[in-house]
DNA sequence: CCTGTGACGTCCC
DNA sequence: TGGGACGCCACAG
């Protein structure tokens, strides 16, 4: 697993301070259990320091492939952020319900029942 | 160096 | 319940 953090961190230009922030923030996201979901600003809040806009970054820059659950991690309204180009919101979507995470009919996940409880 | 942009969040109406 | 305005900060050009 921690190969998965080394493999996540070698994203293209993002080395800080030798101990990137990116490498943080994946570590916690990988943290969440299988059938839970967090938001990003609760993943700024538990790696510190960093703000909700900068979670969505590194998602972003996740290579394909990688072992971190990007797909657990969904905005504070419960929904798949749409992302400016590819169709990564269907892939999340369809691996968050082969989690059993059930969607409401406006595609939302409710937080009150699947969200990470811990922090 | 400066500007635009984005897988966000909170506040307000 | 829903939508708009503002704030936020790192990264790319």
């Amino acid at each position: 697993m921690a190969r998965t953090i080394s493999s996540a961190v070698n994203s293209p230009g993002n080395n800080r301070c030798g101990d990137s922030l990116y490498a943080r923030i994946y570590a916690t996201v990988c943290q969440i259990p299988r059938g839970r979901v967090s938001t990003y600003g609760r993943i700024a809040r538990l790696v510190g320091g960093c703000s909700a806009r900068q979670v969505g970054y590194a998602m972003a820059s996740l290579p394909a492939g990688s072992r971190v659950p990007w797909q657990r991690v969904i905005n504070h309204k419960g929904e798949i952020s749409c992302r400016k180009r590819g169709d990564g919101a269907g892939n999340q979507r369809r691996r968050l319900e082969a989690e059993n995470i059930r969607f409401s009919p406006k595609g939302r996940i409710d937080l009150k029942r699947y969200g990470w409880p811990i922090f």
